[in-house]
RNA sequence: GGAGAAGUACCCAAGAGGCUCAAGGGGCUCCCCUGCUAAGGGAGUAGUAUGGAUAAAACCGUAGCGAGGGUUCGAAUCCCUCCUUCUCCGCCA
């Protein structure tokens, strides 16, 4: 959620940031709705201390034996009052709230505007590989070395799901293995969260109620359909990890949290299928790793480099070439300030795709979930979080078997992951 | 899943419709005495959110006793719904 303050002090800057998000906000009415808030809100203190001061007289003059009855009568009168004022408050407040809420998150200044087409390569790691020979998809070298069986996923859960086996399931295990050492190495903290959260998860991380539809609910006859008595499978472990501490007041000596987690995501993906996007490109349900760090609000541009330089480096160690890219403000996800992805080179698609994606939420999803630390001063304030994929894994095994694989069909596995499989060749 | 009990500030805890706009301890902070791993005395300690005022403060309000509603002139206290924890029972990998 973006600071309220600052849509009210400086409306046509943060007009301008948004509409590099390609979000055109009505910025006037959130104006007006603080400004009818506000005034009810002095009206209504006003009433309720004139209400608190006459009944205290209450218990006095009844002690002195004197009528008290029209200090009631009045009361009643001004309690009335106040309570219609609370009433459309509440109402003013929630109107204001949501149309803040569905706010996208303000890119940093030196974002371009604009979608995908804006976003710039900042640097290029390793090569392309070249084959002598013609080289196969991955969906083709899964299949004949049997490490993913796809026709069996889609027989027990339907499209977009697959079965990883054998060293298959082995090389992916292996990945997380990998991920996991290197962030433990990092002094991060490993979190194994619940995978179906509740409702404020959701709209904590801002990905409610934009995202409500992507993600799958877990039936509750009890809950009558409010989803926010339901709870979801969750479609990234950022979802649990940035929520970790919504609602507390951190020591600043306490931060950063650097916090990483494994989870299977679930999602819809309520959209269209694209025919390249075969095999385990796009899914209902992949493996990842997640990095999240807290920090303080002066703090988050390091860390920021920081998660890139660890997403990087991991490809790296994976000896796969990739490269990376700064998003331009429209295609960052609507919570991010900033977003940088590493996309790898698939070679049968001719394209690079995303295995990692490091963002800067700043302050925005800590106003949703009030993650808040003391700073030296005394005073509290919002956290800022960040997260990155460290890194999918469901997308970093097509790009190696895709990239290590040999003339005579077989697959190398990457130096690094060896000692997790424990075979060097598929 | 069923039955009971409980949730008050950093911690423990009193509190049962108005002499409590939350007592008393502990802890913590400061001060005094002492003088050096002790003991004693005193003061402070509701953070926070929100509104007004201000150059900014000081300041003046409002809200706040697990959460949300309700009753009442007035609610920590009475009523309803929900959440969480504990105890017991049942079921289960």
């Amino acid at each position: 959620m973006i600071d309220i303050k600052l849509i009210l002090t400086q409306p046509e800057k943060v007009k301008e940031l948004l509409a590099r998000k390609g979000c055109d906000a009505d910025l006037g009415r959130i104006a007006a709705l603080d400004e009818r808030r506000r005034s009810l809100i002095v009206r209504g203190d006003e009433l309720k201390k004139q209400r608190n001061d006459a009944s205290a007289q209450v218990p006095v003059l009844k002690k002195q034996g004197k009528d008290v009855s029209d200090i009631i009568a009045r009361t009643k009168a001004i309690g009335a009052e106040i309570a219609d004022i609370d009433k459309e408050i509440s109402a003013v407040e929630k109107e204001l709230t949501d149309a803040v809420s569905v706010l996208p998150n303000l890119p940093d200044e030196d974002l371009e505007g604009g979608g995908k087409e804006n976003n710039k390569v900042l640097k290029v790691f390793g090569e392309k590989p070249e084959f002598a020979f013609s080289p196969l998809d991955h969906v083709a070298l899964c299949t004949k070395h049997g490490l993913i069986d796809y026709e069996r996923g889609v027989k027990l859960s339907g499209s977009g799901h697959w079965i990883y086996r054998g060293k298959g399931a082995v090389l992916e295990w292996a990945l997380l293995n990998f991920f996991v050492s290197e962030h433990l190495a990092d002094g991060y903290e490993f979190i194994l969260p619940p995978l179906a959260l509740g409702y404020g998860c959701g709209y904590g991380s801002g990905q409610f109620p934009k995202f409500r539809d992507e993600v799958y609910w877990v039936e509750n006859p009890e809950a009558e359909g409010d989803r926010t008595k339901m709870k979801f499978m969750l479609p990234t472990a950022e979802t649990a990890l940035v929520n970790l501490y919504a609602g507390e007041v951190m020591k600043e000596s306490e931060l950063p949290k650097k916090l990483f987690a494994y989870t299977p995501c679930f999602r819809k993906e309520a959209g269209s299928y694209r025919s390249e996007e075969r095999g385990m490109i796009r899914g209902h349900q992949f493996n990842k790793v997640e990095m999240v760090q807290i920090t303080a609000a002066d703090k988050s541009d390091e860390a920021f480099e920081e998660l890139v330089g660890k997403a990087c480096s991991l490809v790296e160690k994976l000896g796969l070439h990739f490269r990376l890219s700064k998003l331009a403000a429209g295609d960052c996800s609507a919570s991010m300030a900033r977003t940088y992805d590493i996309e790898v080179w698939i070679p049968s698609m001719g394209i690079y795709k995303e295995v990692s994606s490091v963002s800067n939420a700043r302050d925005y999803q800590a106003r949703r979930n009030s993650t808040r630390y003391k700073g030296a001063d005394g005073k509290n304030r919002f956290v800022h979080t960040l997260n990155g994929s460290g890194l999918a894994t469901s997308r970093v095994l097509p790009a190696i078997v895709e990239q290590y694989q040999q003339a005579d069909g077989s697959i190398v596995v990457p130096e690094v992951l060896r000692k997790y499989t424990g075979f060097d060749v598929i």
